[in-house]
DNA sequence: TTTTAGCACTCGATAGGCGAGAGTGCTAAT
DNA sequence: ATTAGCACTCTCGCCTATCGAGTGCTAAAA
């Protein structure tokens, strides 16, 4: 167990080097932080806390830097804190609510707008259409070799592909197909999919073939879409000293533009609602053993989102989760991405 | 004016310098390129060209580096070759056609494409909507609040957005007004929007109010999107000599991010269909001085679309232009980005 | 017993010095 | 006109000395 002073002292050493970026020493402590005690009563502290797993020597003559151990503890507390204060956030009013794009558009600049406020790697996650509610269905003959699908679900999203006729579906069937589905409005695409297959192989014989094909591709927009991305910008990172080196930016910088790895990432992070961090090696990716997570989900309307701030291990992460609850905020309130009455 | 021989000498230089990133030395072009002659005669040769402005020495005694003028000689002599060859390049298929996400995953694909095979950053440009030919406009209802305007334009790109209704409009001057908008269809929507507004304000005087909302946000749709920009991946860069050094990377790498900043470049780069070059200083933007820009713009069914690919001034630009002209290729035949008939 | 002052020691970072190597320009010979 | 030879220049890598920050330990003070 930690006595209250070694708190103090590794809480110190933390803020230190999440400042400064240096290793810290004991006169800095004994000097900036716990000024009631000497260097030497620190430095004790200092060894015992090293002989404990929170601190390392990069090499025997520097200052130590705080393990994933300790920035876990620091971090736990900034979150305790933050749930005292809670709702006294609310700063810069980010204007999301100018939808001129809509949630495609929203959540871009939600991003964005959470790479440059934390000055670190904004990312927004929205799962898979498939569990959202369906709102309607339209089938739209564009011309005679080809249909428009046209997806609406609850809360504005909209999805469209167009896909070549081969048989001709008549604009009857069509709307009684879509009159089917649209019956099972306000419920998950999951659901209605296979009541509307069995009605399609059952009574629209006929042109079943025909139909199951608009299904096939209907289904495929709306399920294998997959968790859509929104990557903010990255060229901050470079303003840090931890990425002063090169290696260390590539690996993160490659790994950012590869969306399916980014994806598994964010996967394993919808754990539960709120706001959670990933410190280090707590992250499961050999390339981001010197990042750090921040990142805050929810659910609303069926639908899970994921809002994420990725920095280094020592990230400033007061700044980045204010930044985070700012940008929850404004996209709360600018209806777009929870449209809870409707 | 220059002699033949020192077309040879420059042309190796440049060759050489692509190919190592290392200042050329006249050792080596006499040893490597033009065995006859000398390593003296050479540099004499080089003396004088640096006289004329075709090289420079980093410093009294390094070798030579080509100047923009230098690589100015030699893309002309790249892409003069070419012409001949022209219709010889036919590689990898790569499959474009995959639609599954429509236009916008075509080039998404595409830019990613241009990125992977040259191993620089790729770009993809798609103009202005408004351009492009009308082919329907339909408004449909979604609640009682909400009607969701769809645009289908020529080629199979859709557009949508959803606006709040405040008015009532009934179903039937909706789709009044959209039968009247969907007789402009096959011309562009510049032409179609002067005349629909007469109409809306002479005859719908009963909803113009809402209508005319309704068309503004038509407009916004289709007009001010913008040239969409695609980006590819990026990380390549960071493998090349050129981009050691941090503050250089960083500043291409901040550009384009921009994308505003990136779209005045591209913009600039419309003069004409066909493949172009330009290097270093001869693109209007500081931090691009040790970049060049390869970029094919093409017109087809009114829509321009511009693929470039940015590298360093010291860019394989025979590679590059296989690949510019390899995706280019694929992405016609792809029948993505032109749909001729139709 | 805990804290503190003092001191010797360690080790990385920085700066200066040195030699090697690559490349040039000039001159003289071919 | 071309080429061989040579002295000169400048960068780069390597080595060494020095500096300074920080530690661990010991002994004295609280």
């Amino acid at each position: 167990m930690l006595t209250q002073r070694q708190i103090e002292v590794l809480h110190s050493i933390v803020s230190e080097y999440i400042r400064s970026g240096e290793s810290v020493g004991s006169r800095t402590v004994s000097k900036r932080y716990l000024t009631g005690h000497s260097a030497a009563t620190i430095r004790n502290e200092m060894s015992d806390l090293e002989e404990m797993g929170f601190l390392i020597q990069p090499h025997t003559s520097a200052g130590r830097v705080p393990t994933t151990k300790a920035y876990r503890l620091y971090v736990d507390s900034v979150l305790k804190q933050r749930e005292n204060r809670e709702k006294d956030v609310q700063g810069w009013p980010a204007d999301l609510s100018d939808q001129r794009k809509g949630t495609e558009g929203a959540m871009t600049v939600a991003s964005d707008l959470l790479s440059r406020l934390s000055k670190y790697v904004g990312v927004v996650a929205v799962e898979p259409l498939n569990k959202i509610l369906l709102h309607r269905v339209d089938f739209i003959r564009v011309d005679s070799q080809h249909l428009l699908l046209l997806v609406i679900l609850e809360g504005g999203l909209v999805h469209h592909k167009i896909v070549p006729l081969v048989y001709n579906l008549s604009q009857d069937s069509l709307e009684e197909l879509s009159r089917r589905i649209n019956f099972f409005a306000g419920r998950p695409w999951a659901e209605a999919r296979g009541a509307i297959r069995t009605y399609v192989d059952q009574e629209l014989r006929e042109y079943a073939q025909e139909c199951r094909r608009a299904l096939a591709e209907l289904d495929e927009l709306i399920s294998t879409r997959g968790t859509k991305l929104y990557t903010g910008s990255m060229s901050h990172l470079l303003d840090l000293p931890d990425f002063q080196d090169l290696g260390r930016f590539q690996a993160l910088f490659t790994l950012l533009e590869q969306e399916h790895e980014l994806l598994d990432l964010v996967n394993s992070c919808t754990a539960c609602d709120g706001v959670n961090v990933l410190i280090g090696e707590e992250i499961e990716h050999q390339d981001m053993k010197d990042c750090s997570l921040m990142f805050s989900s929810s659910t609303h309307a069926g639908q899970r989102t994921v809002l994420g701030i990725i920095g280094p291990k020592r990230m400033d992460y007061e700044r980045a989760l204010t930044v985070l609850d700012q940008v929850f905020q404004s996209l709360s309130e600018s209806g777009i991405f929870i449209e809870e009455e409707r």
